[in-house]
DNA sequence: GCAGAGT
DNA sequence: ACTCTGCAACGCTCA
DNA sequence: TGAGCG
């Protein structure tokens, strides 16, 4: 007899596990009315390169149980109780609390659609692994255009700093954010703290800057700077900070996707090319365009003489903001 | 989406 | 037995 | 000192 509104939970294979996904006709996506059983498909087209981008990290999640539209949006940092066994942890220590946080550390498939199933849409991983959790593996290039900043701008910065990544040595992985910029990653030897990766990565903006003096800010506070700037969010390298993970979906209606792509692909594309509808055959034909990431180990004792250099040469400390996200 | 607390 | 409520949180600057 | 900000 026909019933309640809700269709009845299906049962996904994923690997080794079965997944129960409940409410799998729910619309998440308005724009094109994807469901979350769209969105469970969708993570699996892109197996592989999500894992990739979650490997052994610390993963926060942001939730939206009733779909995109649905007003709230939970930020979830500790797993849930009730998680079954194989759900990988890693345990974090937030010291000024003396507190501790059990975060989702993806090792397998079925870990990220278990965590579909709790409703997350975006996935967002620390930029170090279990093994070492306070020396970040990762260097983050965050590409952040301001509210007036053209797409042609961003793209035009991208060069300059994969310019300067070649200079260094350095192999560079772009991939979209999701939102309007692009993000740079870099594989890095675990040798360093946030402190000094930050310090790093700040130095780097500062390059880029003095070669787009009229394009690109490194002025962290919001009303100093020209809202057509770009932005290059040195901060993102901060402990506790996160950003969507390539192959992540963004929470906004058309289901735009933080993609990689390749250096010669910036110049073509625009971040909403790039969608739960679209990545599935991109990825069918191209693979993870990040699989590489980790042959291409970067030493980043160059970026923290520069920013000796720039300490000595009087810029001020800058200030360094914690727990966040951006795009 | 779900556990845990409150009623 | 039901309904309600969390579910993140650092360090820095400016007023 | 506290609110605002990424």
């Amino acid at each position: 007899m026909a019933s309640k509104a809700s269709s009845p939970a299906v049962e996904v294979e994923v690997g080794e596990r079965d997944v129960r996904i409940s409410n799998p006709d729910r619309v998440y996506f308005p724009a094109r009315g994807e469901t979350k059983l769209d969105l469970v498909n969708y993570y699996l087209s892109v197996g592989d390169g999500i894992v990739n981008a979650l490997r052994e990290r610390p993963c926060m999640l942001h939730r939206f149980p009733k779909g995109v539209g649905g007003g709230d949006k939970v930020h979830q940092k500790r797993i849930p109780q009730g998680a079954p066994p194989w759900v990988d942890t890693v345990r974090l220590t937030f010291p000024r609390w003396n507190r501790t946080a059990d975060e989702l550390c993806v090792t397998e498939l079925a870990q990220v659609i278990w965590a579909v199933q709790m409703s997350t849409v975006e996935f967002h991983p620390w930029n170090s692994r279990r093994a070492d959790v306070e020396k970040p593996d990762e260097w983050r290039i965050d590409l952040d255009p301001g509210p007036d900043c053209p797409w042609d701008r961003v793209q035009r910065v991208a060069h300059v700093a994969h310019e300067v990544l070649d200079e260094l040595g350095a192999v560079g992985w772009p991939k979209t954010s999701g939102g309007s910029g692009l993000h740079v990653y870099v594989r890095i030897a675990p040798e360093w703290g946030f402190k000094d990766v930050r310090r790093g990565a700040l130095a780097f903006a500062r390059e880029v800057e003095r070669r787009m003096p009229d394009d690109v800010t490194t002025t962290w506070w919001r009303k100093d700077r020209d809202p057509a700037d770009l932005f290059i969010d040195y901060n993102q390298n901060a402990r506790d900070h996160t950003i969507a993970a390539a192959y992540s979906v963004r929470g906004n209606a058309i289901g735009t996707v933080s993609a990689p792509i390749r250096w010669d692909e910036v110049d073509h594309v625009v971040p909403d090319d790039f969608t739960i509808a679209t990545m599935p055959a991109r990825y069918a034909e191209l693979g993870d365009l990040h699989a590489g990431i980790d042959d291409a180990v970067f030493e980043i004792d160059q970026l923290i003489e520069w920013a000796e250099r720039d300490e000595r040469d009087g810029a001020p400390e800058p200030p360094e903001p914690d727990a966040a996200e951006a795009d």
